[in-house]
DNA sequence: TTATTAAAAGACCTTTTTATCTTTTAATAG
DNA sequence: CTATTAAAAGATAAAAAGGTCTTTTAATAA
């Protein structure tokens, strides 16, 4: 439904979207780290964004990455459709070509639903926005295991 | 969510509980003409799912696949379980490893009804329940083209 | 009992996705 | 103006998914 590399560049959008600033960019290793995604990789993927404007970017000391006035209007998208494409996500469940509802696939009426509840919020809510209710609400953001867990001790 | 193989191996599963008995087996090449897959790696899959005893199949002449009255009480599940396991399918719509209602995802209670749905609907019926229910809502089974459009004429 | 048929087995190939590494470019602090 | 910093660019590699081909095995009809 969604590759890898849109779900890294959603989470660390998001995360640009909680912590940078124009005065506070943020280095790809920085927000690797905090993601636990592969930073070469979430490298590659900034640079699509940029060049797509979903996010912005200054080189040399201080530099790094962080969300314009105009980034922070754009939705997740917005982010979907310049990694993936439309195509992939609205695709048929079951794979089949033709499917719609005069022609369904047996769990059409199903998915149908959900895809129209998660891509309107994915779509009607700004990056902005999005990211505050995480924030409020208390989401997770990374694919780091949290659990606390037992501690190994170092020595 | 799902793998191609997997969404081949349920159309073709659901094929085979339409068409086929004990008495009137049916070929990897019919089959995946009807389905429109390609016909090796349909082949390597129904041997997978033969091993799996989800389906069953016999050599040689008049032989082929087929679904045995203990095949016919299998379920869509199984079949995803056969293919891909259970985890896939399971996994968090944002690719989170720890990703739970008490430490949720930005979508997670988006995705949780969704996915108890339609697990509930690959879990509940039988492959024959499904079969027929595909029947007689009349539900679309292939990856074919179907519109009529217009036929080019051939010569 | 033999020829034929169709699945089983397994080697192999291709494409896509994910990930890494090295070099170049540009910004800026000093 | 120079050293340093961090992104951009691009080449490359590794892994996974998808797909093909050839040989072997087993069933059965004649």
């Amino acid at each position: 439904m969604l590759s890898r590399a849109s779900k890294y560049a959603i989470l660390s959008t998001l995360f640009l979207a909680q912590h940078s600033s124009e005065e506070r960019k943020i280095s790809v290793k920085e927000i690797a780290e905090s993601i636990d995604v592969p930073s070469p990789f979430l490298a590659k993927l900034f640079q699509q964004l940029v060049r797509g404007k979903i996010i912005s970017s200054t080189k040399g000391p201080h530099g790094g990455f962080y969300l314009s006035e105009k980034n922070k209007m754009k939705n997740v998208l917005d982010i979907i459709e310049n990694i993936d494409g439309l195509n992939k996500i609205n695709s048929c469940f079951m794979g089949l070509n033709e499917c719609d509802s005069t022609n369904p696939c047996p769990v059409h009426f199903i998915v149908e639903p959900f895809k129209n509840n998660i891509l309107g919020k994915f779509r009607d809510k700004t990056i902005m926005e999005f990211a505050k209710e995480i924030s409020d609400k208390g989401r997770l953001l990374t694919l780091k295991d949290i659990s606390p867990s037992f501690e190994e001790p170092h020595e």
